[in-house]
RNA sequence: GGCCCCAUCGUCAAGCGGUUAAGACAUCACCCUUUCACGGUGAAGUCAGCAGUUCGAAUCUGCUUGGGGUCACCA
């Protein structure tokens, strides 16, 4: 077969040759082991936690060693594309802190470095360049069999051929096509994808090593792939390989779901004659399905936590995700904050080496005890602020309460948060905080609330309890005098300081906490709130006592 | 179905041939306390199974089981 002829043949319009571009693309001048990561996301809606999860490795790998990280938009696939996804997921990069140094910044705005374009679509002179080159050393050839239309449509075929014959073909029928037949096709204007010509051997293996899952024994290649679509786009085997050579990429990371197609990527590499960069393929994130109590990766059909925005909406800090998707990464970062409580997670140094190759699960209820820690150490004026930002995203109403009682509120958020060594973490989204401090704002306060004491108590010594204390209660006290007066005033309804309760319980009506529960609830209709002496002196002396009356009036019909 | 990957408390996990098998979240108990929290102390809870190698196995090997991925002109 004359390549060459075949070559013209098929693209007889492409006059760029790969060492055109391998010119205009010249080496990074970069310090000694600098590493060059990329983030590359196909737009096809939303961005992925386990995307993110992946960016961190390269942000993390690029800093480490003032490299580059930057970001390539894959957007191969026409039918799956949606308008503005790219901008999407720039926009949660920058926004989930690991916001690309190089590459695509978002629609309509320039790209930064001299590798562009970082969109593939207007890549295509460059892929064809490199086809025509494939063509040309007899690795490549044009298909001409019909194309298949989508999922389902490789499905019935592939289970259609395990039945025939147990396995699926590999080679495809069409590179044995001679070139007068494929003259006659091309003439007869039949659309052709043009795939390799593979000459592996699957049962002969090589050695690999990956920087995630280490030295690995991997089967030759033996597979045809597609590398440039009818439609004249190269899918993403064939657009990584010229992508990631032509912007120097020298650690891809990608998820665990490339590495069976990962010895065909490295013969596309072979042939062309360059040196595949490095690889880390990382475990893919999952969780237990509620239904089949199996594990199955995080799935943007059932699972929200998998759409990056899911967290914008709920209130989590950023910076939650990304400590908490770092532990996974690497769990002794949980000690290094430990002893590290007030550096950014960024300073943390980073293994590929000593990540677990095994799928990790997403857990929500460490988030949010990470959350709650991050949330504790911010000061009630920045606190009110964030709660606002998202608050004015998404609960628009919320925003105006908080704005309209602006003191108010960081007066109450500062209860045991500022100054207090030891910060209350209640806190662990800011989603919460209308619920959590409800009772705080009159647009909120549900009086029905206020009567549900602890059934254990015995009704007729609550009344008393908070009849004495309606009486006595005064608004001049300091937090000392407050709880003397509550005391004193517990005691003469019959309740016992803890140690006396103890000893002989069923002597009391109640003890020191439960008398402070009853003043508590029938102020804020909760059992936990922050300090009561605060939250009762921000509420001021008329509302208190409102309160407590409304609560003495429902327990009297009640006790009637 | 073929190929590949994975397997330590409920979850995230240290572990690299000799450990009382760390630690964190969650759970429970107790302590502190001027209430709610915070904090402290402690408890319970793990090497998927079976063989083999070895003086000795969570660790090495094999098989079994379970789970996951993949076999697209999707990425």
């Amino acid at each position: 077969m004359d390549y060459q002829k075949l070559a013209n043949l098929l693209y007889k319009n492409v006059t760029l040759t790969p060492e055109y571009f391998y010119a205009k693309y010249p080496e990074r001048k970069l310090p000694a082991g600098a590493e060059v990561t990329r983030i590359a996301p196909s737009p096809t809606g939303f961005f992925h936690t386990g995307t993110l999860y992946g960016a961190m490795i390269d942000k993390l790998l690029a800093d480490k060693t003032n490299g580059i990280f930057y970001m390539r938009v894959e957007d191969t696939d026409q039918k799956r594309k949606v308008a503005n996804a790219a901008d999407v997921a720039f926009n949660m990069l920058t926004k989930f802190n690991t916001k690309p140094n190089e590459g695509f910044m978002g629609e309509g705005k320039p790209q930064l470095g001299d590798y562009g374009s970082y969109v593939q679509s207007e890549r295509l002179e460059i892929y064809q360049a490199f086809a025509k080159r494939m063509v040309e050393l007899g690795r490549a050839f044009p298909c001409f069999c019909k194309q298949t239309e989508g999922k389902e449509d490789v499905e019935e075929r592939r289970e259609k051929q395990i039945e025939e014959m147990g396995d699926i073909l590999s080679h495809d029928p069409c590179r044995n096509l001679d070139i007068a037949d494929i003259e006659l096709n091309l003439k007869m204007g039949k659309p052709w994808a043009l795939k390799l010509l593979s000459n592996g051997d699957p049962d002969k293996t090589f050695e690999f090593t990956d920087l995630i899952k280490g030295k690995r024994e991997l089967h030759e290649n033996a597979k045809d792939i597609v590398l440039m679509k009818s439609n004249g786009i190269p899918p993403y085997a064939f657009a990584h390989v010229v992508d990631d050579t032509l912007m120097h990429t020298t650690t891809v990371v990608r998820g665990e779901e490339w590495w069976p197609s990962l010895s065909a990527h490295l013969e596309v590499f072979d042939a062309l004659g360059i040196k595949p960069p490095k690889y880390a393929h990382t475990p893919v994130i999952s969780k237990i399905d509620e239904k089949t109590g199996n594990k199955r990766k995080l799935s943007k059909r059932y699972d929200p936590e998998a759409d990056t925005r899911y967290f914008l909406e709920k209130g989590y800090p950023t910076i939650a995700l990304n400590e908490y998707l770092l532990n996974l990464l690497n769990s002794e970062f949980e000690n290094w904050r430990k002893a590290n409580p007030t550096l950014p997670y960024t300073e943390y140094p980073f293994s590929i080496r000593k990540m677990n190759s095994s799928n990790p699960m997403f857990d929500i209820v460490k988030i949010h005890d990470i959350s709650k820690n991050i949330i504790s150490t911010i000061p009630a004026k920045q606190l009110l602020r964030n709660i606002v930002d998202w608050a004015n995203e998404y609960d628009e109403e919320f925003a105006k309460v908080l704005l309209f009682h602006q003191g108010f509120a960081e007066r109450l958020l500062a209860i045991d948060r500022e100054n207090s060594p030891r910060p209350r973490k209640d806190i662990g989204c800011y989603s919460e905080v209308k619920e959590l401090y409800s009772y705080m704002f009159d647009e909120y306060f549900d009086p029905k609330t206020i009567t549900n004491f602890d059934p254990k108590l015995n009704k007729h010594a609550v009344y008393k309890l908070l009849s004495e204390y309606y009486l006595t209660y005064s608004s001049e006290d300091n937090k000392e005098d407050w709880f003397n007066r509550l005391k004193t005033c517990a005691a003469y309804c019959g309740f016992a300081d803890m140690k006396t309760y103890k000893a002989n319980p069923t002597a009391y009506a109640g003890n020191i906490a439960d008398a402070s529960n009853i003043i508590r609830v029938a102020i804020t209709g909760r059992a936990n709130t922050p300090d009561l002496h605060s939250i009762m002196k921000l509420l001021g002396v008329y509302e208190v006592k409102q309160r407590i009356a409304y609560a003495l009036a429902t327990l009297e019909k009640e006790l009637n």
